[in-house]
DNA sequence: CCTTAAGCGAGACGGTACGTCGCGTCTTACG
DNA sequence: CGTAAGACGCGACGTACCGTCTCGCTTAAGG
């Protein structure tokens, strides 16, 4: 679960009367069924906020804005990747490929991820949100798969720590942006035949193709 | 040169005043100077249109909203990529890489490119608009990257012209979706370090690093 | 006929294509047209054109704007008044009453003639263009009206011609003015009795009914 | 005074953020000093906004638009007409239509009432809000000065008081209207010389000048 | 017959106002 | 103090007409 994203859990003062416990779920929940429905520029807060049956000042009283609250609202999604052990490197990273792909395929993250980001250029809270809460969250899969192959003895174990996490860091990019790119920008269907070429690209590399 | 994006060249019906041509150059130029001021998302058409000299009507003669505005407006950006010889495919693909993550770093580029995508997901016109201005027109630089390779020896000829286009789309995807998910997403220098690192990864692949 | 409204009737130069004559009468039925259906605030000179089947440019090298021209077209319809001989004062004035009435309950002549006023109150040419074209024009009404009176022996001759014109004046305010104020302002039938009643009053004084 | 014109007074929900009572008497005032300075057809709403210091959005949650404004915003102008006690009802009445006069020569009752009555021959509503805002209200001078001269013996008392009642909207219309289409369509000065003779004429009548 | 010049249709142009929508803040009364 | 309700100031939206301005074509009269 995501936790303590935007208010801190313990209760600071003591009077007064407490947050709704429940509202945080509605708003998240209200936010997601509206990305689906009316997609990342049609969404707005009002609409929110009228669907999880409460009022925009409570909304405005727990999120900063729109980005802050679709990060919230989007980012336990990416928790349902899981990676397999099917046996080997190949298979456990063309599987997660396709779990990425399928989704990439749901609107509400479609949408929203790329908006998100698109923002986050130009201001650099939602950026660091981002980062926490999406993707150092899922380099998690990275490391285990690197780890398993390791123990399988597919791929070398890397001494110095530092330049292990580079590597990580940039299959990360690697895998997460063609997948990305392929998706959402070509524009193509990320299906089993892509998957396979990409996996056999990114172990084997283009002069061993 | 970026033509016939908006409306065909001739004139359709020959009566009235023919549209000024002065006009969408001033647009489009107004519109990346707005987007390096503003963002994405604080840009207005009615800003656009006072910065070019042009009524707010004229620009919404010419193209139907903020999303088609701005793909018109980056594409022509993203044709002074160029492929330099120097010498080697590592060397090549790790320039335009550095070149990509240098479009990349300007904030009309940044900004405007994940914004239009997002609105893509919603909007075939629009990403039909994106693949053939930008993402079409730039597999150029793997073309001539692999035809250039070829001919020195670097890669093999690919005799099946379908899996060589096949493959030409997905070194595509995974070049360009590392570079901006490095840049954008991840929120880390696309430096020469990483530039080289990335280039030996797509060349070896990972069993060979 | 109402001639040489806005332009002179000769060629002022004797060169270039003349104008065409059948505009001009296109021009003030598609204006009638036009208030039918629309009213005045909808009425648009775009669409005067387009039924007149006449390009803008045609139109504004005429009238100077919609005053002006609703003026011309709505200026007609005040001459298909015509005071009867019914033997006697109070039923020529009666009948007169209720034919007013029936011009005011046509939806050109009400909507236009209040609005067109209206705009008189801070446009001096456009009520000099209303005095002449509607005004003066119809107190013939009031001047035959009397002038047959007087010769049945129904009123005096007034000696004096200046104070005859004063009260020619005074009385087409009084009757111009009831009808159209209990037509449009009042909202209430103009019919016989309501005539009946009036030129009673008119007739015979408060202190005489 | 004139309440409830276009909201109940009371609260109809009790919940959220009352109506502020300021807004009503700025907007209202600043509609009067706008129609005074550009007249009713170059009067904008958004300007009206600016000038009562309100958002325009406010205005337009509590009228319907430019001619519901107009017609509240006038309809106070007429609540200053009174009928004095000048010893006779010629002289009763020819004050009232001197003062009549002046309040048509303001230029925001002279532009305004001929366009709101224009307009309302195409929207039965805004003729129902004249109707009962300006019209009836003002038929209480007819009553008092009926009333009063009743009492002088001067006029007889009508025992019908159907009867009664339309020969007082008879008055009404005659009175208004002529002293309306005087100042605004022929376009002549109301001045005591011409008021003295109208009064002659209602009394007395065409028969007995 | 040919030039000349204005009229004409079409439609793009710079403007201005429209009426609406969403934002994020505020002011109520209630719990 | 949190909350639902909803009015508020603000600013952008996309549209509609305005009255003007090119265009290329048509239509006479005068040379």
């Amino acid at each position: 679960m995501v936790t303590a994203m935007h208010s801190s859990t313990e209760r600071s003062g003591r009077t007064g009367r407490p947050r709704s416990v429940e509202a945080d779920a509605a708003i998240l929940g209200a936010t997601r069924d509206a990305l689906v429905e009316l997609g990342w520029s049609k969404l707005t807060l009002g609409d929110v906020a009228t669907r999880a049956g409460v009022a925009k000042t409570t909304l405005y009283r727990r999120w900063a804005g729109k980005n802050e609250l679709v990060v919230d609202a989007v980012a336990v999604l990416f928790d349902e990747l899981e990676l397999p052990d099917l046996g080997s490197l190949a298979a456990d990273v063309e599987d997660v490929v396709l779990q990425f792909a399928r989704l990439l395929e749901r609107p509400e993250t479609r949408t929203a991820l790329m908006a998100v980001v698109s923002e986050s250029t130009r201001d650099d809270a939602l950026r660091a949100r981002i980062r926490s809460s999406i993707v150092e969250r899922q380099k998690r899969l990275v490391l285990e798969g690197r780890q398993r192959a390791q123990e399988r003895g597919e791929l070398p174990v890397q001494s110095d720590d530092e330049a292990a996490a580079r590597t990580a860091d940039l299959i990360f990019d690697v895998v997460a942006g063609a997948v990305v790119h392929r998706s959402l920008v070509s524009a193509e269907p990320v299906d089993r035949a892509w998957a396979a070429s990409f996996v056999r690209l990114l172990l084997n590399g283009l002069t061993h193709v």
